[in-house]
DNA sequence: ATAAGTCACATACGGTACGTATGTCAATAC
DNA sequence: GTATTGACATACGTACCGTATGTGACTTAT
């Protein structure tokens, strides 16, 4: 029997996604050519267009895909540890790990706010800082850190964690950085915490 | 007397500075058209290629000059405080502060990283992370801080204070955000203290 | 002072890529 | 079995970047 239409446009989706995320990786978001992206999908211009919209909407259907995968990633690592903070470490710690990855980099912390704008307000919602956040809300809730804004806390956490990740990621010998990365992460990380 | 050679293109890449920097912050790097651009300056595309070599050439040189604006107003608050200390704090307060102006945002920490990459590898150098690393040098000497590696340090400060303004700048209600994302950015700061 | 030369910038062109408008054919509905 | 929907292909217009060539004003040398 013949396919039927909706299963074959989710596969269509899905080796338009998979050949955007190689693209972008690549040769970033402005230099990957659509042309080129749909054609290694087997497809044309036209599929592209209908199911995303414009170029924009596949970055964000990208954005997405990776950022679920890495906040499932990190669930995974929160869940290993014995407490709440060990977790909000550990997640940091595996954020700045992730970030190595060269798709998570070029995709979502270089082309993804640019183009797309701030991450906390993306469509995708931005799994990641949503975890974060609640951890730190567990946190604040068992009085183990200081009275500080959940949101602001959370954000700054993340925020430090991806940015020492892009640095690693920059560095010429990723493999010695990062581990100082790591230890400057969770050492400010402690400036979170109500009592020393 | 006509002028002189040399004088007349300082003054026409200053316009083309200018008008870029316009530009950019309005519609983004990719948004903003070269001709346009130009046009806005009474010049064609000619100069601007045969000043900055391409596109990217001047985003370079834009970037160099709002990052040195940066540099300055921080040097003149740091200087302002009494010890080193207060001064990394109120350099950190200020970049996040700095960060609101949407030109800063939007071409400093958005299209900037984006299209030159991460900006530990600027030509302009980021002034701003120099800045304070040497001010994480200085602590780390006193034994202020604890003992981490100087580039790791400024890199997460730095990182955690834009990523704030990041957030502070697309909130809804910056003045009310933004002394929360202080206050969360100076706790974390003192988790690099040596020993409280 | 005049003539040759340099160079900053303008003009013209080619190529590429995006987004849209229209066409087509298979799968579904009746 | 016919009609219709809609997912995707094809064709087109437009915008823009980068380069190659031209030109006129300022500089330099005689």
């Amino acid at each position: 029997m013949a396919r039927s239409r909706i299963e074959t446009m989710e596969e269509n989706r899905a080796k338009l996604i998979a050949a955007a995320r190689k693209a972008f990786a690549e040769k970033g978001f402005a230099g990957a050519s659509m042309d080129e992206l749909t054609a290694e999908a087997g497809l044309t211009r036209g599929a592209l267009y209908h199911n995303f919209g414009d170029k924009k909407g596949l970055l964000a259907a990208v954005v997405k895909q990776i950022d679920d995968e890495m906040a499932g990633r990190a669930r995974d690592i929160a869940a290993g540890s014995v407490d709440e903070w060990q977790a909000l470490l550990a997640e940091g710690a595996a954020y700045i790990e992730m970030a190595l990855d060269p798709e998570v980099q070029r995709i979502v912390l270089l082309d993804g706010p640019a183009v797309l704008g701030d991450p906390s307000q993306w469509p995708s919602q931005n799994s990641c800082l949503v975890l974060t956040q609640q951890a730190v809300e567990r946190l604040l809730a068992q009085g183990v850190l200081k009275p500080l804004d959940a949101e602001a806390a959370a954000r700054l956490v993340s925020g430090a964690a991806l940015n020492a990740a892009l640095w690693v990621a920059a560095s010429d010998e990723p493999q010695t950085v990062l581990p100082k990365a790591i230890a400057a992460f969770q050492a400010m990380a402690e400036g979170l915490l109500a009592k020393s």
